[in-house]
DNA sequence: TCGCCGTGCTGAAACGGTTCATAATGTAAC
DNA sequence: GTTACATTATGAACCGTTTCAGCACGGCGA
């Protein structure tokens, strides 16, 4: 068992004593190396190598008011979505040595709030927030004391707060164009709830798409809510539709995991996909193309989703605040064209 | 556009000055409120309300020393395996409201080193490390310097650091008895290079496996260094094995994506996955259960990984040093087993 | 010789909390 | 009425930096 020394950590009045100067030459050797001589500067970094001295980062903040630490807060980090923004915001804080503090709310509201405090309390910049609830007034009171915010994945509700988000209709739009246009008459969507924005959202694109086919959506279109947006939702979907008797020639799903379960399912009950039905998901994660069946997919720029947010928020204060829309594309691959 | 208020954040001396007390009153009333009589008490907190005023923790942290942030460095976030340790280890933290900072180090030592100076700085108690390389040497130092270190997914090369890991040896031993005993007498290993530790250890376990069932690892074990360990690198292996004319009959594949593409190619080839070729992968990935072929795979206790590393970090200064290794699970689903 | 200027360094104030010795006040015991 | 003690509140010292007014010194022009 070893005994941590406790010894105190050299601050940069040890370093001063060592090399003989005064703490405002060594603080000067650290942030403006130029303004010392070179003899005396080589004396200063002896003596810091010596001690491994380290900056005590509060200390600086303190006195400082220097910031280069920003706060993330997404739904769920082990969804690939949010990993995927969180690297952007990576990347782009990178290009300015800025860091980020990561955590995730897990759709609580008052772990949100836990965290925004924490980040606050630490004097971040500023933060980018996938709300949890469509409740945000309190990013906008914190923003009035002076801290950063830019909604991520969520348009802003107000003109005069940043947010970096994806056009959700487009993207339903574009899955049920594809289907259309693969000769289907008829979608069936696999949805989560309406009051989930991206649900919401989604679904008008579909209508948006088979009204400019010409086809009335209260026929064309066929919508099962499933119980959770994952593959044991995709596959109680299936199963609601298979007991109702209806067999579906083409098939949206909300997203992959979705769309897992609802291959799985119909695989099963020896319905081939693309052969029998059409199949299409969304966000493209990375084993959609990998699968025995390679999944038709919405792709949405989550990299670019991250660097736009991260971008935002590092722009000099006073900046008029930007709603960023991005574009979603599709992928399209085996599971929803026919075989020639 | 709106300027923002660079009003200064209130301070305690605002508070103090509102409510009329003195500015250890308010601390107290922030830390040990019940020193406080009540109606005092009241007044403090009206004027908190009204100022909404934050603590500034930086002052905190450097006048009262208290650290409830720990860092952890990763690397890769959009790893499953790894987001699934970082909430395990967060799930840990907030048992003791403790925080975490997260970063990735993207196997670049470089990075890592930069992630862990900003931690040290900002007085973390500690950090979880998965190191980039061997070389850890920088890690004693840190804990030198009174900095709680944890090596993640990696034994200890010393006695006196703690480390979590899960023993890949095992891992190995048991994917190939699974499939030794499902009557397979050679067995095909899509692997990694050995530099990597997880792939010598697993090889390592696979020749375990084959020695106690009486077996000659030089005949009985057919190795395949895959390019990349995702599905292309599987894929590659498949095809670099049937252009030798080598058509095995049982095939581990050192992580789940690499089992991916080699079903996928197999798949493509005309060739049964279990009934011509048995397949067992890495790691149990979200999806492994999902694919049409459901895989038999080598599941981590990725959860309980973190949040063990946590609670060794957390532990009281000066107690002992610990290895933790946890054991892996197989998790056989049909990829594995022949029809009946 | 004197005054002026630029360079390099010094040392103390300030940042915003926590902590602790001390003061003020009230209560109980004798 | 005095002493002893518990309860609350006070305010100054302190944490380790950055910043800045000012000092020492040497060189230069008049």
């Amino acid at each position: 068992m070893t005994i941590p020394t406790a010894r105190r950590r050299a601050s940069i009045a040890d370093v001063a004593r060592i090399a003989g100067v005064s703490v405002g030459t060594v603080s000067n050797v650290l942030n403006r190396p130029e303004r010392v001589l070179p003899a005396t500067r080589e004396r200063v970094e002896v003596a810091i190598e010596q001690l491994a001295f380290v900056r005590n980062g509060s200390a600086r903040q303190l006195r400082a008011g220097t910031i280069t630490t920003v706060g993330a807060i997404v739904l769920d980090l082990s969804n690939p979505f949010f990993t995927d923004v969180v690297r952007g915001i990576e990347h782009r804080l990178e290009l300015d040595s800025y860091t980020a503090m990561v955590a995730s709310s897990d759709d609580d509201p008052a772990r949100e709030h836990r965290y925004l405090r924490l980040f606050e309390e630490h004097g971040v910049l500023g933060v980018m927030v996938v709300p949890a609830t469509d409740e945000i007034s309190h990013l906008l009171t914190l923003r009035e004391r002076g801290v950063g915010v830019v909604l991520l994945d969520r348009p802003s509700p107000v003109p005069d707060l940043s947010s970096v988000a994806v056009d959700d209709v487009l993207g339903g739009e574009l899955a049920a164009r594809h289907l259309l246009e693969q000769g289907h008459t008829r979608i069936t969507f696999l949805n989560g709830p309406h009051y989930i924005r991206q649900c919401a959202d989604r679904h008008a694109g579909v209508v948006r798409a088979l009204e400019a086919a010409g086809l009335d959506p209260a026929e064309a279109l066929v919508e099962v809510t499933v119980p959770e947006l994952n593959a044991d939702g995709g596959e109680a979907g299936i199963r609601t539709l298979l007991e109702r008797g209806d067999r579906p020639s083409a098939v949206f799903c909300v997203n992959d995991l979705t769309a897992l379960g609802a291959l799985r399912t119909l695989r099963r009950e020896g319905i081939s996909v693309p052969d029998d039905v059409a199949l299409v998901g969304y966000d493209d994660v990375t084993f959609a193309a990998e699968l025995a069946t390679p999944l038709t997919s919405v792709r949405q720029p989550t990299h670019q989703l991250g660097e736009r947010a991260a971008d935002l928020l590092l722009r000099p204060p006073g900046s008029p605040a930007e709603q960023v829309v991005f574009e979603p594309e599709l992928v399209v691959r085996e599971s929803s064209t026919r075989a020639a």
